[in-house]
RNA sequence: GCCUUGGUGGCGGAAUUGGUAGACGCGCUGGAUUCAAAAUCCAGUUCUUUCGGGAGUGUGGGUUCGAUUCCCACCCAAGGUACCA
């Protein structure tokens, strides 16, 4: 019988998901394994070939570990809040839920198809409100604590106002607000309650503060640095200006530190490690204030470097910084002024993008150094950042290469103040061999001396003090869409107030429009239905709002990674509708054991998912502050695009319309490869005549034309165009006639192909190059199984490869290879010592292979190992059993059906790894491979009981030896028994 | 610029503590089977060669009896990131 994929793939997925074979017990006596992989936002574009590769790595350790007797935890679920759906809404009038459940349910038949060991009872959905009712859950939790730098732990509000009534703030140390009064008790205590509630609020870890974000006027919305090019919305091309904006933020600062330190603790990718800890950003330094001359504002700025404070020779400011206008001398009014503006246009990313020009205007202020008193100008610039540290720059020309260049440009001069050292060319960085000189009492230290040194004295003087920063800064959590998670919030005379937890979930209000309202408000500003009453405790109409008892509720909605920073803790229990998670399960999984996902969530989810954890155990919800503590970054699938060659070409011909000869240019285009065509012989001009004359008679229903001769032509450009690879074959060539009648291939209907020839170029896999390969069309060809072996074969599970299917015949023609094995089992058998040592080197081989999450080595050990016990003609039951398990993993559908035939009514999920012995293992001899200089140049069998004086005397005498030594005597011989001979000579 | 990862046949890749470079698969070549094709099976396939051999893992050095593996310098590619003070 044939290998019939098709028929045992259906069967056992049904099989599956009928008897739940992997449905999860949350009470086991079995050890615990949590198997994740990062949940999908739905697309409409359906999943792509890119998406398996981590769930399949995920799937075959979940079914290693269910196969090694752990209770293993293995679910999926949707990211399914986002702006596609949103973008699609705005187009069409479709409700984002609709398009999302669509998008959902065909990612389902997909992922189904895939033969997955998923528990899909746990599935969540972060778009329902059953799921939400939790991340407002947590954002309150958040609302209500504040961050307490002496127990170093988030802690609930109420601790913070008994501190206030005790004590005022003046002592409490605590991540908050950088303009944070200082009161005293008694001032508490006068205190209105909204004044307390405003002091509160610069202290929660949640909390509304004036953001700038990118503010795009003509979409009315914020776009992120990555939706804007050349300072205009990617979208439409509008203009964007950096605007402030009230927006809600989280306190991510307060765990900067916790959250570098925690790294040391899990097992995730280097890399990525590297990633996170570049973005938290720690630097060490100080703070130092500069008195600003003729006025009593001072600025602040924090330097890494202040033991070269004697090198001060300007000052630069961000030009948003709020002292410009108050600096800026009238003089220099008129430049700054064009020049803030002109800033104001330019996103963060293009400022911090160019490197190469040099711009800035003077202010015509001056600041007054705090040790010498000398007047330092004070500039603006847009190197510097106002989000960054203080957005203000004390500049070191000597000792720092962007202010040396800003000093070479506009003249300013650039004191040295290091030993020996020649600043004429460039500045001077070097920490190591620093020796200050020229700087009063820090003259001959070294840095580290002087560090300390110039901290003390800035200290003595009330100028300055030694501090830590960080670049990590809070994270905006407000977002001006319709499509995400409404906040539990209402306002009271401006003061934000949370609603409780027993009326959550608040559920997103239908509007009739998605865009932002003609006010400038979110989209939610449309909904007719969004007051909150707070007597009766729920929705109602806006009409009713009287600021009395009913009040207006948050407009704006959370971001993406809300619903994405605690969903594998939800996971546990994710029908729970009493608590966000029970503590009996959240103490029986404890965390994720491994994670598997891409490497592009480094800053994004992975960091804020781990600012979320700390925050829930600092609340006594989670007993880990890490949630994962293994992570794996699967590599990403490149497409192979592919491209023809475009030429326009003006023929001049001499054609007869209508009985008259008149001369004509015909605009053809040409089709060629790669290597352009810069010359055409007369058929092809003819051709390529015939060709436009045939369009010319489709479209100016002009009958009599004829071409009666040509003259010549001259080429006009060439471009190279993308092509679907849905129309490449394997041998690059393009299917003209398919192409011609698609929609993509319209324009060359009347095009000349002189080659079919693609080029192909790697790229990153997606639906605008063109390149996207969908899993679905193998699996119908191949089956899941292929598929999911085929996507391991390709190479290492953490690198990045291109797609391309053609070697997947190869591992196709393995399992029908592996089928046939099973065609005549026989059950009474004595398996040879043949057949046991090759099952055993592929017991151990794959179960290493699988420990270290080296799928592609696996697959090649399955192919030796049918191979060979094809070639041994092996029918025992002993050794196919034990191999059906050891596939598996890997390819489950087509083990579980050679399970059933070899007579087993369970399962093959829960059957026992089989178990690897070593003295199925041991040989007697090795084939030596004898080596001159290093060179292997012939082998030598030898029994390996054989001591190293035999086994040099047994290859010193062989006649191979002697004929490579040519009659040299050998220098040196180096015998490892077991290993090598190595002659040296 | 900086950080990270990588560079091995025509292609994807293998080589687990420094010890036989190119496993396994694709592709290609030849053969068997077939009226023919598909499928299947067998043999070969790094380059070069005077058929003895010689060279060879991005380049150039180094350590070593021995280097794809370790060290130094450089080149190239991909990804990330920044006037970070």
């Amino acid at each position: 019988m044939d290998y019939n994929f098709r028929e045992i793939e259906a069967k056992w997925q049904k099989y599956w998901a009928k008897n739940k074979t992997f449905k999860a017990s949350n009470d086991s006596d079995k050890p615990k394994f949590y198997a994740l992989s990062m949940f999908p936002y739905p697309s409409g574009a359906g999943l792509h070939v890119g998406h398996p590769l981590g769930y399949i790595a995920t799937d075959i350790y979940s079914r290693y570990k269910r196969h090694k007797g752990f209770n293993v935890l293995h679910p999926m679920g949707y990211d399914s809040f986002g702006l596609p759906a949103e973008q699609y809404a705005i187009q069409t009038g479709q409700h984002p839920a609709i398009t999302t459940e669509n998008n959902i349910k065909r990612y389902r038949e997909q992922l189904d198809e895939l033969g997955f060991s998923f528990d899909w009872d746990r599935e969540v959905r972060t778009s329902n409100p059953g799921y939400y009712k939790w991340t407002q859950w947590i954002f309150i939790q958040l609302f209500n604590s504040w961050y307490n730098k002496v127990s170093d732990k988030a802690e609930d509000i109420s601790t913070l106002v008994v501190l206030f009534e005790k004590e005022g703030n003046a002592k409490v140390e605590a991540a908050c607000d950088e303009d944070t009064p200082v009161f005293s008790a008694e001032e508490w205590d006068i205190f209105s309650e909204r004044e307390k509630q405003e002091i509160l609020l610069k202290y929660r870890l949640t909390y509304l503060a004036d953001t700038e974000v990118n503010w795009c006027p003509a979409l009315g919305t914020v776009l992120a640095n990555d939706e804007i090019v050349n300072g205009v919305s990617e979208r439409g091309g509008h203009p964007v200006i950096r605007k402030k904006m009230t927006q809600w933020s989280m306190r991510i600062t307060a765990y900067a530190q916790r959250l570098l330190d925690g790294l040391n603790k899990i097992d995730w990718p280097q890399p990525l490690k590297d990633s996170q800890t570049n973005w938290i950003g720690r630097s060490v330094g100080a703070s130092v204030t500069f008195d600003v001359k003729g006025s009593d504002d001072t600025i602040e700025v924090f330097t890494t470097r202040p033991d070269t404070i004697f090198g001060v020779s300007f000052m630069t400011l961000a030009p948003e910084h709020d002292l410009v206008t108050k600096i800026t001398t009238p003089g220099q009014k008129a430049e700054v002024e064009a020049y803030v503006e002109a800033t104001a246009k330019r996103s963060e990313r293009d400022r911090m993008a160019d490197v190469k020009t040099v711009s800035g205007v003077f202010t015509g202020g001056y600041a007054e150094h705090p040790f010498t008193k000398e007047p330092i100008p004070i500039w603006i610039g847009d190197y510097v950042l106002a989000s960054y540290g203080t957005g203000a720059v004390m500049a070191v020309p000597c000792g720092d290469q962007r202010d040396y260049d800003f000093a070479k440009h506009y003249d300013i001069p650039i004191p040295n103040i290091f030993e020996g050292v020649d600043i004429s060319e460039e500045a001077f960085a070097d920490k190591e061999t620093t020796v200050i000189a020229n700087s009063d009492f820090l003259n001959g230290l070294s840095y580290k001396d002087a560090m300390k040194k110039i901290i003390t004295e800035l200290e003595k003087i009330g100028h300055g003090v030694g501090k830590v920063n960080y670049r990590l800064r809070d994270a905006v959590f407000s977002r001006q869409r319709y499509w995400g998670e409404p906040f539990p919030v209402y306002y009271v005379d401006g003061m934000p107030q949370m609603i409780d937890l027993e009326h959550l979930p608040l559920e997103l209000p239908e509007v009739e429009k998605y865009l932002p309202t003609e006010t400038g408000e979110p989209p939610l500003g449309n909904a007719t239905v969004w007051a909150w009453d707070t007597e009766k405790n729920e929705v109602v109409n806006n009409d009713l709002i009287d600021h009395k008892t009913v009040f207006p509720l948050e407009l704006n909605t959370m971001p993406g990674w809300a619903g994405s920073s605690q969903y594998f803790n939800r996971y546990m229990d994710p029908r729970n509708d009493e608590a966000i998670f029970s503590k009996e399960t959240i103490d029986y999984w404890q965390d994720v054991d491994l994670y598997i996902g891409g490497s592009e969530h480094a800053t994004g989810h992975l960091l804020y998912s781990r600012f979320w954890q700390k925050f829930m155990f600092d609340r006594g919800y989670v007993p880990k502050d890490e949630y994962a503590q293994k992570l794996i970054n699967q590599g990403m699938i490149t497409g192979t695009s592919a491209f023809i060659l475009r030429q326009i070409v003006d023929v001049r011909t001499v054609v007869e319309i209508d009985s008259k000869i008149e001369e004509r240019t015909f605009q053809a285009i040409i089709i060629s490869d790669e290597g352009s065509v810069s010359k055409y012989d007369k058929d092809e001009l003819e051709k390529i005549a015939e060709n436009q004359l045939d369009k010319i008679l489709s479209e100016e229903e002009n009958k009599n034309i004829k071409l009666i001769d040509i003259e010549g032509y001259d080429i006009n450009m060439h471009l190279s165009i993308r092509v679907p690879v849905d129309f490449v074959n394997s041998s690059d060539e393009l299917d003209v006639e398919a192409f011609i009648k698609s929609p993509f291939g319209k324009e060359y209907k009347h095009a000349l192909f002189v080659s079919n020839k693609t080029y192909r170029e790697i790229e990153k896999m997606s639906k605008s190059k063109y390149n996207v390969v969908n899993p679905d069309a193998i699996c119908e060809e191949y089956g899941a199984d292929s598929l999911r072996l085929y996507e391991m074969f390709l190479g290492p599970l953490e690198q990045s490869k291109p797609w391309n299917t053609a070697g997947i015949t190869g591992v196709h023609s393995f399992l029908k290879k592996l089928w046939k094995l099973y065609s005549s089992v026989e059950g009474g058998v004595e398996p040879t010592p043949e057949n046991l040592k090759t099952l055993h080197k592929t017991i151990k081989k794959v179960e290493e292979d699988i420990e270290n999450f080296s799928f592609n080595t696996s697959v090649s050990t399955f192919m030796i190992c049918v191979n060979e016990l094809t070639a041994q003609k092996c029918t025992g039951k002993a050794i196919l059993e034990p191999l059906a398990i050891l596939v598996s993993p890997y390819a489950p559908h087509i083990a579980e059906e050679l399970w059933e035939r070899l007579g087993h009514t369970k399962s093959i999920a829960e059957a026992p790894f089989p178990k690897f012995e070593e003295k199925y293992l041991v040989e007697s001899s090795k084939e030596y491979p004898i080596s001159f200089n290093g060179k292997m140049r012939f082998k030598l069998e030898l029994p390996l009981d054989m001591g190293k004086d035999e086994i040099e005397a047994a290859v010193l005498a062989h006649e191979k030896t002697q004929e490579q030594l040519q009659g040299r005597s050998p220098k040196k011989v180096i015998v490892v028994p077991g290993k090598i001979v190595n002659i040296v000579g």
